[in-house]
DNA sequence: TGGGTTATGTTATCTCATAACGGTCGATGT
DNA sequence: ACATCGACCGTTATGAGATAACATAACCCA
């Protein structure tokens, strides 16, 4: 309670009653809008990755999966995340092997990511990759996917 | 043997003789003009990694460390990997959980890799984050480490 | 209403990585 | 020489992360 680093304080707060409600029925639309279905179990995880204030471990979800404290098995939670993964609800990150909410409107984009060593706290943001993009075009890459992990410390933990 | 992806054909080919022999040598060299002691298990688990055509899991390393087959124990290698990532003989691919020996001269430097999802192979090569690091320090973030990683499918793999 | 496809439930297991502890080695000061 | 300190190593055990395999159920649509 000191001036110290304040571990996750601000970040991400992690969506609550309508703003949850809300966002579970944007992506509700955007599955029927792409003939995919956002099934109990997806629905689920996703909710959970929602509520978060910052990245999830895989078996915090499944720990947190049931709603009367139940875990999941963890085939329903890696599955459920690979869905989200692949609709662009959530990512991985793989120096934290952890996952987060896509914090970023709209379909297709290339995830990157600042991680407060301090904090732990992931803020994702829209990079430009181009570049990179030219270089592996130079070297007769094509590239599918790219992210990018940025680890330092967030503003808050600079100042505290 | 057809005209299909030559899996891992001509990326890397990895080192033997006197070039193995010379690279450990420089590596040596740079050991002890920064006062540290590149000892046998570290110097063995490099000499693996440059051997190799490609990414080694931790487990490959372990499975190869002895001489005449005995494996090594995990806490032996992971120790040694560790400290040849903190040194930049050796980088770490989050997204394969994979190793590979540093390609590219000297000290620091920001690693970044075009991953052929075809023939496994990973090109290390030397990014410009400008942009990125702009924009992490306009969000009020301080930078301290940043790797990219990069999927697709290479030259080889395209052309075949 | 039947047949293909997609998703789930369940069990077991596999891969990846580290904690903890005691012993050894090498440098340094006296 | 020898005490001492820190870095390093060997070993045992366990923790954390992820998937294989197979059976069952739900969905879609001709």
């Amino acid at each position: 309670m000191g001036s110290e680093c304040h571990h996750a304080d601000g970040a991400h707060p992690g969506l609550k009653g309508h703003a949850l409600t809300h966002a579970l029925g944007a992506a509700e639309h955007r599955c029927v809008a792409t003939q995919e279905r956002l099934t109990a179990p997806r629905r689920r995880v996703l909710e959970l990755l929602l509520e978060s204030d910052g990245p999830q471990k895989a078996y915090d979800l499944i720990a947190a999966f049931g709603e009367h404290g139940e875990p999941a098995k963890p085939p329903t939670v890696y599955r459920a995340l690979e869905f989200l993964e692949r609709l662009g609800f959530a990512h991985r990150i793989e120096s934290l092997n952890a996952y987060v909410p896509c914090r970023i409107d709209g379909g297709e984009h290339r995830a990157a990511f600042l991680i407060c060593d301090c904090c732990g706290a992931a803020q994702e943001f829209e990079p430009d990759f181009t570049a990179q993009l030219a270089a592996a075009e130079a070297a007769g890459y094509q590239v599918s996917t790219i992210t990018l992990e940025a680890r330092g410390r967030c503003s808050a933990c600079r100042a505290g």
